[in-house]
DNA sequence: AATCACGTCAACCGCTCGCGG
DNA sequence: ACCGCGAGCGGTTGACGTGAT
């Protein structure tokens, strides 16, 4: 067997019986065969005697671990999408590093690859932005910047995703039929209850107020879509909304005092740094309390430089809409 | 082609918590 | 109340892949 990695000598083994039988480093084939086998015959649990059971030469929490992150047949594979990095922002800022808590609501990722990629994406953008990733400036940038442009891009991708396979499918034919009737419908049916039978009530982008759904009945691509509604929507982006000198629409914040308070922009046609820049400057207008957040333009440069590093993060094959979220996306687009 | 730097992620570690004896 | 054990969590490490030089 191949044994990589750490040494035997530089873990906590306690006696020397334990250091001749167990291995340690990464799984080969055989072992994951092994593990896989036994907790299908038998279950998962008593991950102790499990290993001793299933001959495996390894700790239970060793098996645990390459079950739980790497074996499960529910755990997902690929990059984490534009959905679920929203979900992950939105998340973190109101239960911090809770990583099995934050993957509860992520179905099919553990808490090893969401963590991961709080280390490995968010905390780099920090500190290119010479933050600290736990400062109010870095949240204020998140929250404010890039999960409002995380949800233009996914409402992007839902509106390439649908014209391109509008023709070939039902739902989107049962959208166009719909749209060109009312568009009052869609924005009105945005509020209630999905078709999951979920109850589902953002009040005015208050993420405070956002009752997450039961995720035993919904995948992670339908709670962001939740998610995403909560920042934006039709109220707060039409009635709401005042032009600047660029002509980017803006929407005041109703509740600055709240940090879970989330306006979002209209940017038609425009350039993403140029239109959030002049919106965040903007959104200091309307806080005049110590929330105030004049970052100045070296902080603006400084994250205009990452941004799309950032922005790239989704892989938008790993994208895999459904018709609903597709009709449901576009809904949300066409009622804006 | 060789080397280096950097990013990713699987795996390990220490610690805490809950539970049963 | 104490102890031992199993389970789970968050932090950290290090192997590996890849792109740059």
């Amino acid at each position: 067997m191949d044994v990589r990695g750490r040494s035997r000598c530089d873990s906590n083994v306690h006696s020397e019986e334990d250091a001749v039988d167990l291995k340690r480093g990464p799984w080969t084939v055989e072992e994951d065969l092994a593990l896989m086998n036994y907790v299908a015959n038998h279950g998962e649990g008593r991950w102790n005697s499990l290993a001793r059971s299933a001959g495996l030469r390894r700790t239970g929490k060793s098996c645990r671990l390459r079950w739980l992150n790497y074996l499960r047949p529910d755990v997902r594979r690929g990059n984490i999408t534009l959905e679920e990095q929203l979900l992950i922002l939105d998340l973190h800022s109101r239960w911090g590093n809770r990583w099995s808590k934050i993957a509860q609501y992520l179905p099919g990722r553990t808490d090893n690859e969401i963590k991961n990629y709080w280390r490995t994406r968010v905390q780099k953008h920090a500190k290119q932005l010479k933050c600290d990733v736990n400062s109010k400036q870095f949240k204020d940038t998140m929250r404010y910047l890039w999960m409002p442009r995380l949800v233009e891009r996914i409402q992007a991708a839902a509106a390439a995703s649908t014209s391109a396979s509008a023709s070939a499918t039902a739902a989107a034919a049962a959208y166009k039929a719909n749209n060109s009737s009312s568009s009052n419908n869609t924005s009105s049916s945005c509020n209630n209850n999905n078709d999951n039978g979920t109850n589902y009530r953002p009040i005015n982008g208050n993420l405070e107020h956002l009752v997450l759904p039961d995720i035993s009945t919904m995948n992670n691509e339908f709670t962001s879509a939740r998610l995403m509604q909560s920042y934006y929507t039709p109220e707060n982006s039409s009635t709401a909304a005042s032009s600047d000198s660029l002509g980017t629409q803006v929407s005041p914040f109703s509740d600055v005092a709240d940090p879970y308070s989330i306006s979002v922009y209209e940017i038609p046609n425009q350039g993403y740094v140029q239109a959030n820049q002049a919106a965040y400057q903007e959104s200091s207008l309307f806080s005049p309390s110590s929330n105030s957040l004049n970052y100045g333009s070296e902080f603006f440069q400084a994250m205009d430089q990452n941004n799309q590093l950032w922005l790239d993060g989704g892989d938008f094959s790993n994208n895999l809409w459904n018709a609903e979220n597709v009709l449901y996306l576009q809904q949300q687009l066409n009622s804006i």
